[in-house]
DNA sequence: TAGTGGTCTAGACCACTCA
DNA sequence: GAGTGGTCTAGACCACTAT
């Protein structure tokens, strides 16, 4: 069979072997589909694929080239809190300790575009893994986008699980960084003072109009992987 | 013009609007392609593109369904350190301290799978932005799969950028985490010690074969960003 | 200006999986 | 068994850009 994956196979093992090394030019996409006997659209679909994940560059009358200029693109999976906690077969509890609606800070209000007297519902939410914090959530909701969220039942499912099943997003923001857990996240995450925890901020829209924005606190040791 | 970004941006509309809610299933290719007057294929890459992203799921026989299941993926884009500084208008500058050949530890071994006797290069690299340190890296590369690494001028051009520019790889792995500074990368970073540390490792294959491995250290304030 | 990738079309067959 | 997506083909025209 001649498949765009195993065509896939065929080019990343031409460059593995050195036959294409670094920066140089490949054959063109009809020379290839001659060489393998396929139509050019699957030769096409394979080299796209390969550019997608920045293995190769393509220019239009310049050809394809092996990657040389190094930006290459990884994929994170952001999943639920629940099932990332199901994942390592463990138990899941989450609980939601404070659920108010109030003006944010001019910080806030900033980031996510409200008016100035505009009412948003913040939440914090602690998340367990088998009775162990896992994470700590810290969350603005923006009522205009999500009425619902009055009636949400944050007792039966986390606000993180809620709000993805509920609300569709076209875009979201997402920054990692560390920080130095102060009083409060060291006591929710049951860590010291001081100690270094990896940060999540992810803040969605729907359109232009903002949804929610949200912070996730992991305790030392939390590792976030990828591939590629 | 009907093209397939197009014809994404009007399913992401239909998704935005309400029209298809969190859940539920939408046309099937053949009816869209009549709808909008173009080839099935052209629906089918639209789709396919907005099932890459995460935001529907398709299944044969089961049609395709706006995704309620929440496992969206983000592109988190990798690049050379000296483009990350010059991309916010410094100047970069990299200084080599330590270039050594040795048996590495039993953890940095088995994490690539050398044999027990074999050494490999060790690597510390300072990396600059205005003269600001901007990140610390420590560096194992495979002289086997990389023999060229002897001869690298490291004065010109840091391990980072050459290694990227000058071998391929297929496989890499990434994990970010945090981490409180010990006294050494304390120094190297020039804050103090049990700051927060954003931190990447990063492992790299061309095919089975171990090419390196290297570990960055990001002073506190770092962020690493991405869309969707 | 000519070469190369980008995209679309119409049709076909296959592979999964739901009912 | 039948419906739906997955993929391939052969051909066509277009858009960019290196020379």
């Amino acid at each position: 069979m001649t498949s765009h994956q195993q065509l896939r196979h065929e080019f990343v093992a031409r460059i593995q072997s050195g036959e294409w090394p670094l920066g140089a030019r490949i054959p063109d996409e009809i020379t290839l589909a001659a060489e393998y006997g396929c139509a050019r659209a699957t030769v096409n679909r394979a080299l796209r694929g390969l550019a997608d994940d920045g293995l190769v560059v393509r220019k239009r009358k310049g050809g394809t080239r092996v990657s040389a200029a190094p930006a290459r693109r990884a994929h994170v999976t952001i999943a639920v809190l629940r099932e990332q906690v199901e994942a390592q077969q463990q138990t899941y509890r989450h609980k939601t300790l404070r659920r108010r609606t109030r003006v944010p800070s001019v910080a806030v209000r900033d980031k996510l575009g409200l008016d100035s007297a505009q009412k948003a519902v913040f939440l914090e939410t602690h998340h367990f893994a088998d009775e162990q914090p896992f994470a700590l959530e810290r969350r603005w909701v923006n009522p205009v986008a999500v009425p619902e969220i009055y009636d949400a039942p944050f007792d039966e499912i986390s606000a993180n699980e809620w709000l993805v099943r509920t609300v569709p997003f076209t875009n979201a923001s997402l920054a990692f960084s560390a920080k130095n857990a102060d009083a409060d996240i060291a006591d929710g995450l049951d860590i010291e003072i001081g100690a270094a925890v990896f940060v999540m901020d992810r803040t969605t829209w729907l359109g232009d109009k903002f949804v929610t924005t949200m912070t996730l606190y992991y305790p030392p040791g939390y590792e976030l992987t990828s591939q590629l």
